[in-house]
DNA sequence: ACAACTAAGGTTTTT
DNA sequence: CCTTAGTTGT
């Protein structure tokens, strides 16, 4: 039995499955079918004779490969046996630890995550003396920021302040001191964090040719999947990985390239043709997500895309739903109304396909108590992940000091219970175990200490007696017992049933190395039984990929959604447009957007007005339909352009504040200053002068010779 | 000298 | 709310 490729495909969707020989780029719209491309690409290679253990999937995360290779495999009829697929971390970690040893490591390494390179960050600066009570020293978050991106944008530290945070050029030479003890920090204690995974593997294939060459002939058909996220190493592993056979298809899309901030470059995407010769370009743009006011809707956020994109989506889904935008009175009503509009929907759509999207993790806080209070079940992706939960990470930093002894930073976690250790005698235990002459210090201490003491024989034990991960990790976790019930006495119960997931999850390895770079490298263990009566609440970021009949996207004022952090500079605006997109184009039927008219604000503890976000005061009238919320409740249509005019007529809206959408403000746009950098016009005061917001310098009168408009 | 406690300041996005 | 700097206590 044959796949019917002509039939289950279009025109553009066949050739990028079909030409299995030599480069191939793939640009792929919004919803253009862009897994499913793949995936019968991925079927189509098998039914043709290739070896599926000759194929490698690179993808954004490892539940998309996992799931593409599901239905490849359900297409075929038989499973894809032997077929690599994941993220090219999960990809680096596999490769690099079965060449350890040339990697200087012999005896393993273990992977960080955030938590842990933040910890070595803090450590090195302390080490170091750098900064001592000076408050404007930036932060070990900045720090890590400053050092992950001056490595994965592969520019020097003082070029990346510069351009980025000038008001840290005082700090730059401190901050490459810091970056260097940090990389000796991590060879020191065995640990790799997420950019190593990458550089490492680029070296390792750079300088041995011939595991490169094997590697390479084995991987005869390479995708490589949203291309457009990659960065400079990743696309090197990627030509590295290809070799002589030329076979490689990357799939991406320059409109959706969302992770600049860690160093991804679109120029890769558009570079493509360029690094492999003879690429053949196929362009997906029909769209089968959307129904077609959505795409009008999502195309006119393009519209202003300083980097025009050429594409224009298009789609013949049948559907008549405008897409609304509403405007809540504040961000805490807001909540209200959103629930209002789930409920709504609830009863045309399942819970699963609705989806509340968001800037960033904090934004759905006041939603998710309404909705715990109304009992409506929700899963959240974004925001505060599994393993990153202060349980976790404390039974995880146990079940690492089993693998790996050199790891300080679970050393310092371990030893954070016993009562009366502190850093310093961390650092001296830890010191202590690593020389042969610290036999006296220790056993002093560990009379001292019962705690540690029974952590030290815990641990003996276990070294002595290897058990399978599920085996040692149920140890560790009766040990760990007492100390979570005293640590966390308000929600333990909670964080028990957290612990037996893990208990759970970890029944599933034989490899203990395996099961704790999967952790890290993989957010969310799978929820086995997903409810499928869940609202979805996630960050932009994380719905990557993802689709759903309703999108509802809150929080779109300023500061929030652009977020404040991207107004200063152009290219952050413009990412931010781009994740305004990717927000909108995750909705197939039904889109609303929320725009709360006043944001409570923390410091002087009341609402404030709030200016709606640039990417909704942009789009032409005709393309939504607008609600405002009245003080009586409800929400009621307003406004010329609407289609229809069924609202019921509750006379109050006339109280509420003006919209704003005629406020020179946004006419007057963005500007640049010598001194205070990038601003936002706010007035025009007289002939020549403008009143000016400068993030972090406040209001300014400033002369219009001074500013450079942008 | 170091750990524990307390008050205040600051919040993006992720492998 | 979660981190961190400053203060108190051992």
């Amino acid at each position: 039995m044959s796949i019917d490729l002509k039939n289950e495909l279009n025109k553009a969707q066949y050739e990028a499955v079909t030409t299995t020989e030599g480069p191939v780029l793939v640009i792929a719209g919004a919803g253009s079918g862009k897994t499913r491309t793949i995936v019968y690409r991925l079927a189509h290679l098998v039914e043709q004779g290739v070896d599926p253990a000759q194929i490698l999937l690179l993808t954004f995360t490892r539940k998309a490969s996992q799931e593409m290779l599901t239905r490849a495999a359900e297409i075929l009829g038989r499973p894809l046996d032997g077929t690599s697929g994941g993220t090219f971390h999960s990809f680096a970690f596999a490769t690099l630890r079965r060449n350890a040893m040339d990697l200087g490591f012999e005896s393993g390494f273990t992977l960080m995550d955030r938590a842990d390179q933040e910890n070595a960050v803090r450590d090195v600066r302390a080490e170091l003396e750098l900064g001592k009570g000076d408050k404007s020293f930036p932060k070990k978050n900045t720090v890590l920021d400053l050092i992950t991106k001056s490595r994965n944008k592969e520019e020097p530290m003082d070029a990346v302040v510069q351009r980025e945070a000038y008001h840290l050029s005082p700090y730059v030479e401190d901050l490459e001191a810091i970056a260097r003890a940090y990389a000796i920090f991590k060879k020191k204690h065995a640990l790799l964090d997420y950019d190593d995974l990458l550089f490492e593997l680029d070296k390792l294939l750079t300088k041995n040719e011939p595991l490169r060459n094997q590697l390479s002939t084995r991987y005869r058909y390479i995708m490589v999947d949203e291309y457009q996220d990659t960065n400079l190493v990743q696309a090197r592993i990627v030509k590295h990985l290809v070799g002589e056979s030329g076979n490689v298809m990357a799939v991406g899309d320059d409109a959706q390239s969302i992770y600049a901030f860690r160093g991804a470059n679109v120029d890769n995407i558009l570079k493509f043709p360029e690094i492999f010769s003879g690429t053949k370009i196929v362009r997906l743009e029909r769209n089968y997500r959307s129904v077609q006011q959505i795409l009008d809707l999502t195309n006119h956020i393009l519209d202003n895309a300083r980097t025009k994109f050429d594409k224009e989506l298009y789609s013949d889904i049948p559907g008549n739903s405008v897409p609304e935008v509403v405007y809540p009175i504040s961000d805490q009503t807001q909540a209200k109304l959103v629930l209002d509009r789930i409920l709504k929907l609830s009863k045309k759509y399942p819970l699963n396909e609705i989806a509340v999207l968001f800037r960033a993790g904090y934004q759905s806080f006041h939603l998710e108590t309404s909705l715990a209070r109304l009992g409506v079940e929700y899963r959240k992706f974004g925001g505060i992940r599994f393993n990153e939960a202060a349980h976790v990470k404390d039974v995880m930093s146990l079940l690492r000091l089993c693998v790996n002894t050199n790891d300080l930073i679970a050393w310092q976690r371990a030893l954070d219970h016993v009562k009366g250790v502190g850093p310093k005698t961390v650092a001296k235990i830890y010191e202590a175990l690593h020389t042969d002459s610290g036999g006296k210090y220790l056993t002093k201490m560990r009379k001292k200490h019962e705690a540690l003491n029974d952590l030290l024989n815990e641990l003996d034990v276990i070294r002595k007696s290897p058990l399978t991960p599920a085996g040692t990790l149920d140890r560790l976790i009766s040990f760990y017992q007492p100390i979570l019930t005293e640590k966390f006495p308000d929600d333990y119960p909670k964080r028990q049933q957290g612990l037996d997931q893990l208990a759970q999850i970890a029944t599933s390895y034989q490899d203990m190395d395996q099961m704790l770079a999967d952790l890290s490298l993989e957010g969310d263990p799978d929820d086995k039984e997903v409810d499928e009566e869940s609202v979805v609440l996630s960050t932009v970021h994380s719905a990557k990929g993802l689709e759903w009949k309703a999108v509802i996207l809150i929080d779109l004022v300023e500061d929030r959604f652009p977020s404040r952090r991207a107004v200063q500079r152009p290219e952050d605006l413009e990412e931010e447009r781009r994740l305004m997109y990717v927000a909108c184009t995750r909705a197939k039927e039904h889109l609303s957007l929320f725009v709360p008219k006043t944001i409570y604000n923390r410091y002087n503890g009341s609402s404030e007005p709030a200016m709606p976000s640039p990417f909704v005061m942009e789009l032409p009238n005709d393309c939504f339909e607008r609600f405002h919320e009245s003080y009586s409740g409800g929400i009621e249509q307003r406004k010329s352009a609407s289609v229809h005019a069924k609202s019921p007529s509750r006379a109050a809206a006339s109280a509420e504040p003006k919209q704003p959408s005629g406020k020179p403000a946004t006419k007057l746009g963005y500007c640049n200053h010598k001194i205070f950098g990038k601003g936002k016009i706010i007035a025009e005061i007289g002939p020549d002068k403008y009143r000016i917001n400068f993030p972090g310098f406040g209001l300014k009168v400033i002369i219009k010779d001074y500013v450079e408009l942008l």
